[in-house]
DNA sequence: CTGACTGCAAAAGCTTTGCAGAGCC
DNA sequence: GGCTCTGCAAAGCTTTTGCAGTCAG
């Protein structure tokens, strides 16, 4: 077993799906609830470590504070610009041509991300 | 003319092609040149501006400074995560089926950004 | 005992903001 | 005068790091 106490406890939390897309900052809080004395410090940490191990994934939120996933499969993300709100969308919906980028950038990929930006449905029907 | 001297002098600087996906900083050491009075802060300001009206494109480098892109069509870009360098492809490489997506996530979609990590040339040989 | 892990607090970016002064029409 | 724009400095936010203490095997 790799996985301190914590770590884990942060990878079930993770794992139950119970938040969705996280920020560093609601993982903290919801891992405090049952380990009162853990600290940011260690959930960024330990995220940051499941996330190069690939548990789980790191997301971008283009212009907020990065976002966790327990979906390590692929799949895209679209986020609200007005609330934050990330959806998913299957990853069928977007294709990469890879070798032919690998070829015309000279660069060798190691990940993927797409993410759209928008306006979920909540936020359009609140603004109109 | 909406465009103060200094914003005009940005504009013209990124349209330039001078700077490669520069960062606001880049940006920065580079009006100073010109500009020897000019301020971070108004780099930031009018950076931002020129992106919310589309004249350039603010990328995200995910976990690193944000940087802008004088090509606002479409297109995409790979990012090294060892030295930063970001390199542009044709977004023909890369596929939305965005009507499908809205449909899928409830979303209005206002833009779509799609960023690989990965090792330039360059970075892949002196690791070598 | 040894090594990995943690809390705390401080630091480190990067970016934004408040404010007063300039400049322009 | 009224407007926008600017420089400066300070604050803000998220994330990382140093260090000493703690835990597990």
């Amino acid at each position: 077993m790799n996985y301190s106490a914590q770590r884990e406890a942060i990878l079930t939390l993770m794992q139950s799906g119970r938040l969705d897309h996280p920020t560093a900052d609601a993982v903290f809080a919801q891992m405090r609830r049952r380990h009162p004395r853990i600290s940011l410090a260690t959930v960024y940490r330990n995220l940051n470590l499941l996330a190069e191990n690939g548990d789980i994934l790191k997301i971008e939120a283009h212009g907020g504070p990065e976002r966790f996933d327990h979906q390590t499969h692929a799949h895209a993300h679209a986020v609200c610009k007005i609330c934050g709100m990330t959806a998913d969308f299957s990853a069928q919906y977007v294709n990469f041509r890879l070798t032919a980028i690998a070829r015309a950038t000279g660069f060798k990929i190691d990940s993927a991300q797409t993410v759209l930006r928008g306006i979920c449905g909540a936020c359009a029907e609140k603004s109109s």
